[in-house]
DNA sequence: AGACACTATGACGATTTTGTGACGGGTGCA
DNA sequence: TGCACCCGTCACAAAATCGTCATAGTGTCT
């Protein structure tokens, strides 16, 4: 399950607090005392969420927001405000935050929990899968794109499955009957010989830009893929 | 936490003793018992949440949630429906009142204040008011309004919140499901068929000025708002 | 070479998913 | 009250994808 999740306040007790919350939930996080310190967390491990303090020292929490909303790497990624008092919360909310939720100090861990999971849930969508690059080939799950040699290609979605499978097992070889298990479910009552329609259509689609050589059959096995021939 | 309550009840038995919790746990409250007092009291002064009986003599509770949810102004209000025995609450569900939570009677001001809290608690800032700009298209939530190179295009209000969440959510892949969520709402029985109607008639808007290549279909999957095919 | 086993490929009908126009209900406004 | 608009749902059309089959192709072993 996802979770990394950047602490950002300059209260010690305050991240704590979170830090122990957050980890009895098994998120994983980082803390940052001000907007510099969090943005070199940024940089250097996107996390999936970010919780803001209103007050910072220096870069106040809500011109970090605006500035990480901004920029396009950063932009999706939830933000929970953390305010000191209630009535500081309208005027935030009037202020152009990119904020995602509220949570108004004191609050328990409980509350903290559960008001992440629920911005993560709202907001992360699907998985949270990793981008799969193999020379060249580049798949990515969250936006449901596959690229050869940056050319776009079109894929079905057993065909993406498929490759996604591929791409995330190299260098082995599977046999038809495990490559349906892991890309069509472990109960499904499909013909072997489907496996092979599926890989004739996909190494069509990857013909166009070459990288249908990567798809190697092993005959009386199964099939593989991988760089070299 | 401040917190302006209005209870709509007819019994005065209840009332009282919802008065005495919300009161206890430093809730200012207002009362009505029907619609027709409610709504009164609802234009004087905005409530920050309604307790809605289900049973009330003229406008029904469902029907009351149902009219406040369709007004601009009252559409934000949480809704807590107060219903007087278990099995009506999936009844209620199915009707697509826009209820946050169900209370059932008899009930204690324990579990009362628990759930207005929470209610409040899960309150999302509906309005982040900051244009969004992408390659030509220009939204504004502040004016309510759409550009497309520099040619005004109306939209309905569905439609544009629609548009606004692509905008602000672009490439990524995010099912019916997820739309629903975000568009329409967190509690909105709607059916997910209902996205590609509306995601049809933005299309039709934006292709006027050729925008609607702007929105992909994955199949399978659900929907992408791209700048690239 | 010939037989055999396995794989590649194109076609096809069936199924699933999405696009689209229409309808009825509801609301706000004139 | 009548009108204009917007919404959610439906039924049907259109399109994409799927799984299977028949057949051709390829490799392997004797």
């Amino acid at each position: 399950m996802p979770g990394k999740i950047l602490v950002v306040d300059d209260e010690p007790a305050i991240r704590a607090m979170v830090r122990f919350a957050l980890k009895q939930a098994e998120y994983t996080c980082s803390e940052a005392g001000d907007a510099t310190e969090a943005q070199a967390l940024v940089t250097a491990d996107t996390p999936d969420l970010i919780l803001l303090d209103w007050m910072l020292p220096g870069l106040s929490g809500i011109d970090y927001a605006r500035r990480l909303r901004r920029e396009r790497l950063t932009q999706n990624i939830p933000i929970i405000m953390l305010t000191a008092r209630v009535d500081e919360e309208d005027k935030i909310r009037g202020l152009n935050t990119g904020a995602d939720d509220f949570i108004t100090k004191p609050f328990s861990p409980r509350e903290l929990v559960a008001r992440v999971k629920a911005v993560l849930r709202r907001m992360v969508p699907m998985a949270v899968d990793e981008v799969v690059v193999s020379e060249g080939l580049v798949l990515d799950p969250s936006t449901h794109k596959v690229l050869a040699n940056d050319e776009r290609l079109s894929l079905g979605p057993t065909e993406f499955r498929l490759l996604h499978f591929f791409m995330t097992h190299p260098e082995r070889v599977y046999s038809r009957e495990r490559v349906l298990d892991a890309v069509w479910g472990n109960n499904a009552y499909i013909d072997e010989r489907t496996v092979d329609v599926h890989i004739r259509r996909l190494r069509k689609a990857l013909t166009v830009s070459g990288y249908d050589r990567f798809i190697q059959t092993v005959r009386g096995v199964g099939y593989r893929f991988s760089g070299d021939a």
